[in-house]
DNA sequence: GACCCAGAAA
DNA sequence: TTACCTTCTGGGTC
């Protein structure tokens, strides 16, 4: 069974998840060896078992299904693989390939995406998801059997049926600022109401106190009848020739495969229609705002996830906003899909749509708000996002600039009358004293009624204080955006209750493919250590061995023969420091401008703004304050020195600051590079193939190059031993400056570093003034010549990779999910640095 | 619980 | 009014 220890491995997390939550699991405890438990939202062991224990296993674990399963006589013209534990294996060379990929992303999780064979997992949340963009089980079962070489096993159609019956029995409603569930299944209402966390939830009147368990008998409104509103209709052509595309495929494709598959997708693929429910009977209780995540949360435990869908066409409590997108706005076909996903049946559902950076997250946002046309409130991770937001929405739409409110520590507009807020989510969840202009403006977003919430980088929200944004603004639809749904720790599935089922999630290699996203270049440069540096790497703790890491001279030699490299070829490189020391050092060595957190705005601004236009400065270094919405569209090189651990999500978000599809460069094979430089036989070893698993999983494969072709050419710093251990003693004087107390500082060597340091800095700026100063009239001129984006990029020349890794030396080491690699070195290793 | 770093406030 | 510096809080990973 393949997968199966990872299997464990994240139900064993997810237990000690659950384990917090005061152990409720009681009840399911029906599992044989006790490490499994059913809420894990996973198959459950008990629908497996009944194929794997007939099924024999050999001694890699790998299973036998002949005699359980039964291959279909047209087996060859079906792509799927569907695994008793819920995995599910994609032929990705498949005629049918691209109507397996939709319905399997709707129904189920992306695990791994390498070239021939995809891999996808049926969980319960994913179910959750496919049903509320508007799946039937029937069909989901129906498809899975058409698509598959062989019978479904039982076990799975039992968990799609528990999964998918008992979901959008329930909503939770917004209305005059309180919250209500809403069933019309009392009998469903009753079922919830007998538990102990739901009845805390519950808001009692003061004449209620008595124990009245009257729910709230209601009715819903008469629908009207959808009408798709303008700026779905005026994106209709990008939609229509994208479904030609489709079609055309489907033409080509018939001849071999089966004619029931395609049948049923047209049928699925259509938008579900809205369903007659006028004047239905409903109960409903309110709910204290403050126990919402405890109500979401139990519900999903007991089979009745909370849906949260806003009928705005039919809310007349909340007053239109006059926003809509621009004419000359176009949707590309992948943002048009998701945007399908969310507004399929008329109304909004809550939910996150994960994108690739660089592949028009914003524009989703703002189409969003401009289909739902109410209050919106956007929440992003800093300042700079937010003034990129505000840009993004005065770009794609007709909103005037005075219905936007931005409320950042620096940036505070006057909100009267306002249609638009954007905001950072450390301003809203703010707990400490506040300034009078910042508390006035909270009571005010706190006393509206939000139509829509955007969260940008959604993977943010999980965080304790984060969270609680979620609970001081009301709003009736929460739309999550990110790229990277991933976290080292065991919070990213909280967000299925928090914000709602993921909707829609795009695959990487299929943009990259169609020209959305730069192709990129993957590459992991292993730099050996110099024999200092490794003896006294071998005796630090590991605080001081990541710094040492990091200083490699090894490693400073290959970033600046990179550096240059590049610059030749006229591209456009920045450079990721996570450790400042390391990042002040090389830029500083280097000459070239860096930014950091202390950095001032002003600052910042400027070498933005000069590495973007001014053609003399080609290569910056930036701290982890670039990893998420720095707008660099230039850059399409990516050097990283040191970085946070094993970090996914940032690996992921660094490689998407290049993705911004390049320009010109179609006969290219890769038109972007990412760097990862690791210093050999350290722990970065290990940290960077942890980092790599997100990437990897997207299809991503990283290029392992020992020896960077014509270096030893190059004039680069640090070649003699002298230079390496004035170094070596800079950073061992830098980690005992941290170490011992400032008073100190005056008889440590360490004092001629912090000279060195601040001259240096002032040396820098002074050549970066320079090169201002110079190239002011460059400037000038480009300005008169007007905004040529890609214009820098035209002349680029064509370097192939081989070239410069120097194929012949480099060892190519496609990484698969499954790949181990020691944390220790392996003696192989050593002979690789040798030879 | 440690560490590092970034952002908000004043 | 603006730019700068300091303190505090919090996120993320180990």
């Amino acid at each position: 069974m393949a997968g199966s220890k990872r299997d464990k491995k994240d139900r064993d997390e997810k237990k000690s998840k659950k384990a917090k939550h005061e152990a409720e699991v009681v009840e399911d405890d029906d599992i044989d060896d006790g490490t499994e438990a059913l809420n894990s939202k996973d198959v459950p062991a008990s629908a497996a078992r009944e194929c794997t224990e007939a099924a024999a296993e050999d001694e890699f674990g790998a299973q036998d299904y002949r005699k359980t399963l039964e291959l279909k006589a047209d087996h060859m013209s079906r792509p799927l693989w569907v695994a008793p534990n819920g995995h599910i294996f994609l032929e990705s060379f498949s005629p049918v390939y691209r109507h397996a990929h939709d319905f399997l992303i709707a129904i189920s999780e992306p695990v791994c995406r390498p070239t021939n064979v995809h891999e996808y997992k049926l969980t319960a949340y994913s179910l959750y998801a496919a049903v509320s963009v508007g799946l039937q089980t029937n069909d989901i079962i129906e498809y899975l059997r058409r698509l598959s070489k062989t019978s479904l096993p039982s076990g799975i159609v039992e968990f799609i049926k528990l999964c998918t019956l008992s979901y959008g029995k329930v909503k939770l409603v917004l209305k005059h600022n309180r919250y209500y569930v809403e069933s019309q299944y009392p009998d469903v209402l009753q079922k919830l109401l007998k538990d102990p966390y739901i009845q805390q939830a519950r808001k009692r009147e003061l004449d209620e106190e008595a124990g009245n368990d009257t729910l709230i008998a209601g009715q819903l409104s008469n629908k009207s009848a959808l009408q798709l509103n303008k700026p779905a209709a005026s994106t209709s052509d990008g939609q229509a020739s994208a479904s030609t595309a489709e079609n055309g495929d489907n033409e080509n494709a018939k001849e071999d495969v089966p004619d029931d598959i395609f049948e049923l997708y047209d049928k699925i693929d259509k938008d579900d229609d809205d369903e007659d429910e006028a004047e239905l009977k409903t109960v409903s209780f309110e709910v204290n705002q403050d126990s919402i995540e405890v109500l979401q949360r139990r519900c999903i435990e007991l089979e009745h996830p909370l849906l949260a869908e806003y009928d705005f066409r039919n809310d007349t409590l909340n007053p239109d906003v006059n926003l809509d997108l621009k004419p000359s706005t176009i949707l590309r076909p992948y943002q048009e899909k998701s945007l399908r996903k969310m507004f399929g049946n008329g109304r909004a559902r809550s939910g996150v749509i994960v994108l690739p950076c660089g592949a028009g997250k914003t524009l989703v946002g703002v189409t969003a708000a401009c289909t739902v046309r109410k209050r919106c409130i956007c929440l992003a991770t800093s300042g700079v996002a937010v003034e990129q937001w505000r840009s993004q929405f005065k770009m794609w739409s007709t909103v005037d600039d005075s219905l936007i409110c931005r409320f950042t520590s620096d940036a505070k507009d006057k909100p009267m009358g306002c249609a638009i807020c954007i905001s950072t989510y450390s301003m809203l969840a703010h707990s400490t004293k506040r300034s009078w202009e910042a508390e006035k403006m909270m009571e005010w977003l706190q006393n509206q009624e939000w139509g829509l919430m955007v969260l940008d980088e959604v993977q943010t929200i999980p965080a304790k204080m984060f969270r609680r944004v979620l609970t001081t603004v009301n709003a009736h639809c929460k739309l999550g955006l990110t790229a990277t749904l991933v976290r080292e720790d065991d919070k990213i599935a909280d967000l299925n209750f928090l914000i709602g089922p993921k909707l829609y999630e795009a695959n990487w290699m299929e943009l990259q493919n169609l020209g959305y996203i730069a192709r990129v270049q993957c590459a992991e440069v292993w730099c050996p250590m110099t024999p200092e540096f490794y003896g006294e790497y071998l005796t630090m703790k590991s605080q001081r061995k990541l710094l040492l890491s990091a200083m490699n001279p090894n490693k400073f030699r290959a970033c600046q023969f990179l550096i240059r490299y590049h610059e030749r070829r006229n591209d456009k490189v920045i450079v990721f420091s996570d450790n400042v020391f390391a990042l002040k050092h090389y830029a500083v060595k280097l000459s070239k401008p860096y930014l950091y957190g202390p950095t001032n705005q002003g600052e910042r601004l400027q070498i933005l703004q000069n590495f973007q236009h001014n053609p003399k400065v080609n290569t910056i270094f930036v701290s982890k304050v670039a990893d998420t919405s720095f707008d660099l569209p230039e850059a399409n090189v990516l050097i990283q020195i040191s970085a946070h651990g094993g970090s996914r999500r940032q690996e992921a978000q660094r490689l998407g600051r290049i993705l911004r599809a390049k320009k010109g460069s179609a006969a290219e094979e890769y038109n972007a590079y990412f760097y990862s430089l690791v210093s050999q036989d350290t722990n970065e070893m290990a940290f960077s193939l942890k980092r790599q698993r997100f990437l990897v999983n997207q299809g991503y494969s990283y290029k392992v190059i020992t020896k960077l072709e014509g270096m030893e050419k190059e004039d680069l710093n640090y070649r003699s031993r002298e230079e390496q251990l004035t170094l070596l003693h800079q950073v061992l004087a830098a980690s005992d400056e941290d170490a011992e107390e400032e008073r100190l500082l005056g008889d440590m060597p360490g004092k001629s570093l912090e000279d060195l340091n601040y001259r240096s800095r002032e040396e820098q700026l002074t050549l970066l003034h320079q090169v201002l100063a110079a190239s002011d009239e460059d400037a000038e001129e480009e300005r008169l010549l007007g905004d040529m984006p890609g214009k820098s990029l035209s002349n680029r020349r064509v370097g192939s990779m081989q070239s410069l890794s120097g194929a012949d030396d480099a060892i190519y080491m496609e990484y698969s999910k499954n790949k181990k690699k020691s944390d220790h070195v392996h003696p192989l290793f050593k002979k690789f640095k040798k030879a």
